[in-house]
DNA sequence: TTTTCACTTAACAATTTGATAATATTAATA
DNA sequence: TATTAATATTATCAAATTGTTAAGTGAAAA
């Protein structure tokens, strides 16, 4: 599930190179360098980043002209792309940010803000996933509602759904009647306990599949 | 569909709400102001923002709490954030942006760079929707607001096309109610429940084709 | 003004869902 | 093995949810 970000770096500043590399690989990115715009956009094409950083001011091909020419090929319409620029000039960030960044940094670099707002970049893009879920031949797809097995749709209703659904989101992890209960009944309602088993019931019967183990006297797991 | 996008700004000093207020107006956002943190938390439920601006230096409630507790509420949950700080102190701003802001800018306010920063923001939050869509031989064109089906075309009414193009934007996706009466209605206008069954039946009706499923409890999908 | 149309609502029908009770079954333990 | 506590199963019914039709409303067009 979680591979790991890919941020390509371009500037033609080795120190710069090397600090930001440092402090994303520690933060567990996968990084890629490039010492000038093409190279950059060569790389770009193979690497397939996540993220780039753009030095705006590089001999040749400037940061800019890289964004444009970037943001003209389909597959980085949407790549994050963030400019780095020693210049505090206001134009300049505008200018950044009309030809398609999503942000930029200004140097000195400060690590931390760079990391903070990277993971922040990240964190907002993250929703846009498809929150589904796979076990073997089995999908649980959150955003559709639908529960797929063996290429067959399978009709749950809502309780069951949200059910098998929370079970799914930590397989192997055993989840208590009352975690059962606050997660998908709230605190408000109160139900008896006979009701979990027959939502249980009603799941394995129309999954035909021995996916959810009792555990008595704890509670239900789902196992992938 | 959805008219102009909603700000909410909160800030003690009256000079930054004007300033702010003046030319994000200026740029066709419809704009609230707050002048402490608990007025922004009760603005901000009943005005329904989709980017609000928070002063971190505010008596009372600061803009982290503001942050942390709008995060807190469903609603919030990905609404944009931008903080307004004076300091220029990195763990101010990594603070910031791990309380779940999205991005920060340093006062004095540079409009122009503001407002550039928020246009990238929305831009980036667009669901990129393409002006014209095709499912099997039914084509929605929402430039036209026209609707073809099998080389005929089929007159629905604003909200009927409006409604059809919602589910139509994300496939598969499961829209629930309330994220239909959001999208369409808005948050000023209060609808009942029925009135958007009826819309669905007219569609449905209209276009004499399967497209649109009920999950029951929960909203509509749109399969292609 | 009258007509038309989009939209909303009310009222009721149809359907689905979820909770419970009652009973059966299972697993652990004395 | 007998006992017991916990869970599984089943059928049933009330409540929740949606579908449908017809009628009301208001604004724009004729």
């Amino acid at each position: 599930m979680n591979t790991s970000k890919k941020i390509l770096i371009a500037d033609d500043e080795q120190d710069i190179l090397e600090i930001l590399q440092f402090n994303l690989e520690a933060e567990g990115y996968l990084v890629a360098t490039a010492k000038n715009g093409e190279v950059a956009i060569e790389i770009a094409k193979s690497f397939a980043p996540d993220l780039i950083i753009l030095d705006i001011m590089m001999p040749g091909k400037n940061g800019m002209d890289v964004c444009k020419q970037l943001r003209s090929i389909d597959t980085f319409k949407n790549t994050l792309i963030i400019f780095l620029t020693a210049i505090k000039d206001e134009s300049n960030e505008i200018k950044g940010l009309e030809t398609g960044a999503d942000d930029y940094l200004t140097k000195p670099i400060r690590p931390k803000v760079l990391i903070s707002k990277i993971n922040s970049l990240f964190r907002r893009m993250l929703p846009e996933k498809n929150p589904a879920t796979q076990f073997g031949n089995l999908f649980i797809d959150r955003e559709k509602y639908s529960v797929r097995l063996n290429n067959t749709d399978v009709v749950l209703a809502r309780k069951e759904f949200e059910l098998l659904s929370l079970l799914a989101s930590k397989p192997g992890k055993v989840f208590l009647r009352n975690e059962i209960l606050q997660k998908i009944w709230g605190t408000e309602v109160i139900v008896g306990d006979r009701t979990i088993d027959v939502h249980i019931r009603k799941i394995r019967q129309k999954l035909n599949l021995d996916c959810i183990t009792t555990v008595k006297g704890v509670g239900y797991k789902f196992e992938g």
